[in-house]
DNA sequence: CGACTTTGACCGGCGC
DNA sequence: GCGCCGGTCAAAGTCG
């Protein structure tokens, strides 16, 4: 499939927004409380991979005796864009929007719309700079393609 | 006519 | 115990 195509699109500031905030190197980023309770998977930056492939990283294969059933994959990264609708290959229904107390922007929930597949995404514009737009994804897609 | 967006209401958790 | 805050539901509306 050619979704790949759309992801390249826009990888590379994606991507590398994502290795600034894995580093710290963006401190408004990482301070925001938005993320500070989010843990983030790492994904292969050179793989050229979809959103799809770094949440198939399992963080429960270390854990023993008690599995944190609660943590769900979730990953996070800021995007310089002017449209918050951002085709990622997948196809989402909106089922939520709601103010924020410390942003005056609006925050977007979003829900995948293939069946059996309960993944969720939550976009918002980044307060400090409203060019910026953060995506937020929660769960693993049960399914190849859209 | 069907599928999806919109928007306020509702609910549960947490802090005070 | 109450109020704030973030997340979800669901009815109505809109678009193709």
């Amino acid at each position: 499939m050619e979704s790949n195509d759309q992801w390249n699109y826009n990888a590379s500031d994606q991507f590398f927004a994502f290795e600034s905030w894995l580093e710290g190197g963006d401190p408004a980023f990482a301070a925001s409380e938005y993320l500070q309770d989010l843990p983030y998977v790492p994904v292969e930056i050179d793989a050229g991979i979809g959103i799809g492939s770094a949440l198939h990283e399992e963080p429960n294969s270390s854990e023993t005796g008690t599995e944190k059933k609660d943590v769900k994959e979730r990953f996070a990264f800021k995007t310089k864009s002017e449209v918050e609708i951002l085709d990622d290959g997948y196809k989402w229904r909106k089922y939520g929007k709601k103010m924020v107390k410390n942003s005056p922007n609006p925050r977007n929930y979003y829900k995948c719309a293939v069946e059996g597949c309960s993944v969720k995404k939550r976009v918002e514009r980044d307060r400090e700079d409203p060019r910026y737009v953060i995506t937020m994804y929660e769960g693993v897609h049960n399914h190849q393609g859209p």
